[in-house]
RNA sequence: GGGCCCGUAGCUCAGCCUGGUUAGAGCGCACGCCUGAUAAGCGUGAGGUCGGUGGUUCAAAUCCACCCGGGCCCA
């Protein structure tokens, strides 16, 4: 058979692959070949459907399909099911955009109904250029069957979920704090507010806080920058370690000019008053003249009372400790009083203390940012951030005495990106997943994750599963699952939470067909309360679940768990393996995680690997504003997916952030992927000509040294590749690869072997070129198998043009043979590293490498020597008729002595270094004996010390004239002399190379025959005459005619200097 | 403010977990070589004391502490 030639195309062969995969549909025959196998399970995360693919994508697909591709190969069934990530705020942004409305109340008054049909329509926008350039890239995934988290089956599945999530009493109602924006009406997203920080200037307040049932009257000095905030204060908030003082306000004293100081702004504090604050503070918020009357710590402040500075603003409803002082970790002396004021519906921190101490939830303000009627001084009704409030704040604080003083404050603040209405940090109602009960279980679940790189695990992921706080579940939007509660009108803790369809039809009649759950039809659905007596109306919630808990229920979801497919989902869960983006963290891997760790107490996946962001080739952010976002897409038409995946993958461990660099990508195509084509050029092109097939009957002869090495090496590698995916090291694993295909195969196995592969010499053995051929095309294939589950293209070329025809992704990962012998492995790493220096001694002498020498003296480390055939190829690659190994009995050699200080170090501790200096200053007879490897006594100092051969290696060096060069223990020496037969016989080797230049200029293909004619110099003809029967060889010339030109056609050449004229014929037939 | 990662040659990265004394590759640069793969390939050379400081140790790029710079995530 003739082997097929190479497409020549790189992007041509790619989509010729591509082609071949969807007429055979490979995938699909891949999965059923393994359909008895044991189960590999990966779970897809859902991208977003609404964005466009990057080249990051590129980065966690090529990740996510490497290992899929190599567990196939080791004998698995790698189920792949692709989902789409459907609902959230991304989808409802956009649709706000397509509709030109913003926010809430623009929705609302559109309809929810077209509202949600837009997002409905939008959701596959991208969906087809995703499944192209995952095609194009070669990500198999399951496209057929995709999850996709708006359907109806899968939000059912959700809906199970949380109903678990209330049998075990997890699910709870409470209040959340969220940037929120009063006209819009809405939270927003941290990624919004992020986008609408300014600076502002407003006013702050320095507040008293009248203590009750205090000798001296004394008031607490808090420090606020929203004094809308203040009415719904229920509590001060002290460090219980920090010191505070009890100050006496003095009199103003005159200055030298005779005038009081004039204080500008509202606010005061009478002479006689004391007041309480942090010591650290006084100095920088006193503007009275004072004495300190008292010290005292926090801990001593904690639980005394105050009067409510807006009385009838909050009920107390029975709780002990409203308008109290409280002890909290939050509080610092870095600015204000180091007394904190505490609005438990206005902040977060706030909002966890008085969760944490019994404090009142309840409202100042309303949705629309108007204060409650309940709130004293006039101030009902007024909205928080107009004009006019903070003075009426003002006014009622100076009129009570609560008012220490005021002054501006510039600080960044954030606004609404849609409305530039300053954003309120306001409790809205919310539901939680009281995750926080199960925080051991999440810890030690992650624990038992493989996590890649570990730090994740232990660092990122545990650090904030160590601080986890219950996880807020619902939203106030529309496009998402809608949350499965219903409460009663009458009395919100008659509540159900509903678990399916079914249960849904039990309580409000037939969904009819089609059922689709969300809203608004979702709210339309009710019925009448079923506790004793209580005649209420069931209405469901209105809030929408969180995004994150679709794609962490997608192990079960995407099975319509436990409604279908119960043994589907058990088989594949967990799962084996997962990968994303780093900024998962706290996405995905943590609401699988938490999900899995309620429902079923086990971590849903045992091994993750992470990737970091693709920067640009600076190093900064791919971004839009920028402008350096790369597209995917001309990479690919530049390089090929091939190039791209295994450069992603080769160029650094895929958890550091890494730069697009298109010279690496070039590089990348050059050093591996192009020897790699030029390696099978060179293989089809030889065995076209030698008509030799691996299915043929050519008897290969017994392997030679160097095909023992290289199938030895090639052994190795696929032990290491093969540990290397095993342990998710994938850099390492991919590097391996390039270092056989480039140093090992193409640089040293074909470079030595070359003439192996023409049996046309004199000294031709058809049985050597088999075993070369043989020897080759195994190296070739199964190169191409190692390299499958990274370049998967260009591999599955190759392999089905080497192999019998089927895809390598449907063949098993190459075992090793155990071929690898280390004696010759050695032997060989010695021959190479003889190599090069012999190169650079002939550089340094500037003899070219054509022209022959008589000997290379060499040295080897610890003595080895070269096997003959070893030798014979370090003879053939430096162009020498013999290697001549130095002994130290000649005079050449000189030896010397180094300490091992790994082993010299724990023998001699402190004394290492003056043993290590005894060592060094051997000679002679003790190098000697040391090196046949007995032990000697030195004397170090005043003691004797014994020196056994492992503690030292002994150094080889040559004393002599030579053109030399060393490194490391080796040496290599070139006899530089030219005697007059070795002159000729670089002469000799100079004609053929020019004869084989003008081969190729004149277009001759490899194995044309042709008529030789040599004139010119004497010595070029003397040269010619002598080894015509080796330049005839060379050049397969059936006749050599030397010095009679006659007129015919010559060209002109020039060797060192000499003249010589060629003519070179192609012979016919 | 908290957490995590990174900082080694002009550039991209190994080495660090498991400490051992001329710190390795590739690219780029300079010079040279080879070629029955050729709009390829190979070799040699120059170039770093491993972000800084301090500590542990006979010995630190490697372990520890602090600091500086960059990035990401979270506040």
């Amino acid at each position: 058979m003739a082997y097929r030639p190479l497409t020549e195309s790189v992007t041509g062969l790619e989509e010729e692959v591509l082609r071949t995969w969807d007429a055979e549909d490979t995938f699909r025959l891949s999965l059923d070949d393994r359909a008895d196998a044991p189960d590999f399970v990966f779970f897809e995360g859902p991208p977003t459907a609404n964005g466009r693919p990057g080249v990051h994508h590129i980065l966690a697909r090529t990740i996510k399909d490497l290992i899929a591709r190599y567990r196939t190969m080791t004998g698995h069934r790698v189920t792949r099911i692709a989902g789409w990530d459907t609902h959230g705020l991304p989808v409802e942004l956009e649709a706000e955009k397509e509709l030109g409305i913003s926010g809430k109340p623009e929705i609302e008054e559109l309809g929810i109904r077209e509202f949600n049909d837009v997002c409905r329509k939008n959701i596959f926008t991208y969906q087809d250029e995703w499944e192209k350039m995952s095609r194009r890239i070669a990500y198999w995934l399951d496209y057929e069957h995709p999850y996709v988290t708006c359907s109806s089956r899968f939000v059912e599945s959700a809906w199970w979920a949380i109903s678990e999530i209330e049998k075990r009493g997890l699910l709870y109602r409470g209040h959340r704090i969220v940037p929120y924006c009063p006209r819009c009406g809405t939270g927003l997203s941290s990624h919004e507010v992020a986008q609408g920080y300014r600076d502002v200037n407003e006013p702050s307040v320095f507040v008293k806080f009248h203590l009750v049932d205090d000798p001296d009257g004394a008031r607490i000095l808090s420090w606020t920058t929203t004094p809308w905030t203040l009415p719904g204060n229920l509590a001060l908030a002290v460090a219980e370690d920090v010191e505070y003082v009890r100050v006496r306000v003095l009199e103003d004293q005159p200055d030298e000019a005779g005038k009081l100081p004039r204080r500008d702004g509202p606010g005061c504090a009478a002479p006689g008053e004391v007041l309480i604050l942090a010591k650290a503070r006084v100095e920088s918020v006193m503007t009275h003249p004072y004495e300190v009357v008292g010290e005292v710590v926090g801990a001593e402040l904690v639980g005394r009372a105050y009067e409510p500075l807006f009385p009838g603003a909050v009920e107390r409803g029975g709780s002990e400790a409203a308008w109290t002082v409280l002890a909290a970790d939050f509080v610092t002396t870095e600015d204000g009083t180091g007394i904190v004021h505490t609005a438990v519906m206005y902040g977060e921190d706030d909002y966890r203390l008085g969760v944490a101490t019994g404090l009142p939830q309840q409202h100042t303000v309303d949705e629309a940012g108007h204060f409650m009627p309940e709130v004293p001084g006039g101030l009902g009704g007024l909205h928080v951030k107009d004009k006019g409030t903070e003075r009426a704040i003002r006014d009622w604080m100076v009129e009570n005495d609560l008012l220490y003083r005021r002054e501006m404050y510039e600080h960044s603040y954030p606004h609404c990106w849609r409305c530039a209405s300053a954003l309120l940090y306001m409790a809205r109602n919310s539901w939680y997943i009281r995750t926080t009960a199960v925080k051991d279980q999440l810890l030690a679940n992650s624990a038992s994750v493989d996590w890649h790189p570990p730090e994740i695990g232990s660092g990122r992921m545990g650090e904030w599963l160590a601080n986890n706080v219950d996880w807020a579940l619902s939203r106030e939007r529309y496009w998402g699952t809608p949350l499965p509660i219903w409460l009663c009108s009458e009395d919100d803790s008659h509540r159900r939470v509903v678990g399916s369809y079914d249960e849904l039809a039990g309580f409000a009649g037939d969904l009819g067909e089609d059922f689709d759950p969300h809203r608004p039809e979702i709210d339309e659905i009710g019925w009448e309360c079923h506790e004793e007596g209580c005649g209420g109306h069931m209405r469901r919630v209105p809030e929408v679940a969180d995004a994150w808990f679709d794609s962490g229920s997608m192990p079960f979801a995407q099975w319509h768990y436990p409604f279908e497919n119960v043994d589907e989902f058990e088989r594949h869960f967990p799962a084996h393996y997962i990968a994303e983006g780093v900024d998962q963290t706290r996405g995905w891997f943590y609401s699988l995680l938490a999900i899995s760790t309620i429902l079923f107490e086990t971590s849903p996946y045992r091994a993750v690997v992470v990737n970091d962001l693709i920067l640009d080739a600076h190093g900064r952010k791919m971004s839009k504003s920028r402008g350096n976002i790369v597209d995917p897409w001309d990479a690919i038409g530049e390089y090929g997916a091939d190039v791209i995946r295994y450069y992603l993958i080769a160029g650094s461990n895929p958890w550091l952030p890494k730069r697009w660099d298109p010279s690496a990508l070039h590089e990348t195509e050059r050093k591996l992927f192009s020897t790699l084509r030029h390696t099978y050029r060179f293989f089809v092109l030889y065995a076209g000509e030698e008509d030799w097939s691996h299915d043929g009957d050519r008897v290969a002869g017994e392997p030679t040294d160097l095909d023992r090495w290289i199938l030895g090496r090639l052994d190795r590698l696929a032990t290491t590749v093969g540990e290397g995916l095993e342990s998710y090291d994938l850099t390492r694993a991919a590097r391996q690869i390039q270092t056989f295909v480039l140093d090992d195969l193409s640089n040293w196995y074909v470079r030595r072997s070359r003439d192996r592969f023409w049996a046309t010499g004199d000294d031709a053995d058809p049985a050597d070129t088999a075993r070369a051929f043989t020897t080759l095309h195994e190296c070739l294939s199964t190169s191409a198998l190692l390299l499958a589950p990274f370049a998967p293209l260009l591999a599955d070329w190759l392999y089905r043009a080497l192999a019998d025809g089927d895809s390598a992704h449907r063949a098993d990962f190459p075992a090793s043979a155990d071929r690898f012998e280390s004696e010759l492995d050695q032997a060989m790493e010695d021959a190479r590293e003889l190599a090069a220096l012999g190169r650079a001694a002939r550089e340094d002498a500037g003899v070219r490498t054509r022209q022959p020498l008589a000997a290379v003296h060499a040295v080897v480390p610890g003595g080895r020597r070269l096997p003959e055939s070893i030798s014979a190829l370090l003879a053939e690659e430096l162009n020498v008729k013999q290697v001549v190994f130095l002994s130290d009995t000649g005079d050449l050699l000189r030896l010397s002595a180094k300490a091992n200080f790994g082993v010299l170090g724990p023998k001699h501790g402190a004394q290492t270094p003056a043993v290590a200096r005894a060592i060094g200053e051997l000679e002679g007879d003790g190098l000697a004996r040391l090196r046949e490897g007995t032990g000697v006594e030195i004397t170090v100092g005043d003691r004797v010390v014994e020196v056994a051969p492992e503690d030292v290696e002994i150094l080889e060096h040559a004393q002599t004239e030579l053109a030399m060069a060393s490194s490391q223990g080796y040496l290599a020496a070139l006899d530089t002399d030219v005697d007059e037969a070795l002159r000729g016989e670089g002469l000799a080797r100079e004609l053929v190379n020019r004869v084989q230049r003008i081969r190729r200029e004149e277009g001759l293909e490899v194995a044309d025959r042709i008529r030789l004619i040599v004139a010119g110099a004497e010595d070029i003809e003397n040269a010619a005459r002598e080894h015509g029967a080796y330049i005839a060889g060379e050049t397969l010339a059936v006749s050599v005619d030397v010095g009679n030109a006659g007129s015919a056609d010559l060209t002109s050449v020039e060797i060192d200097d000499l003249d010589a004229m060629i003519r070179v014929e192609r012979v016919s037939g």
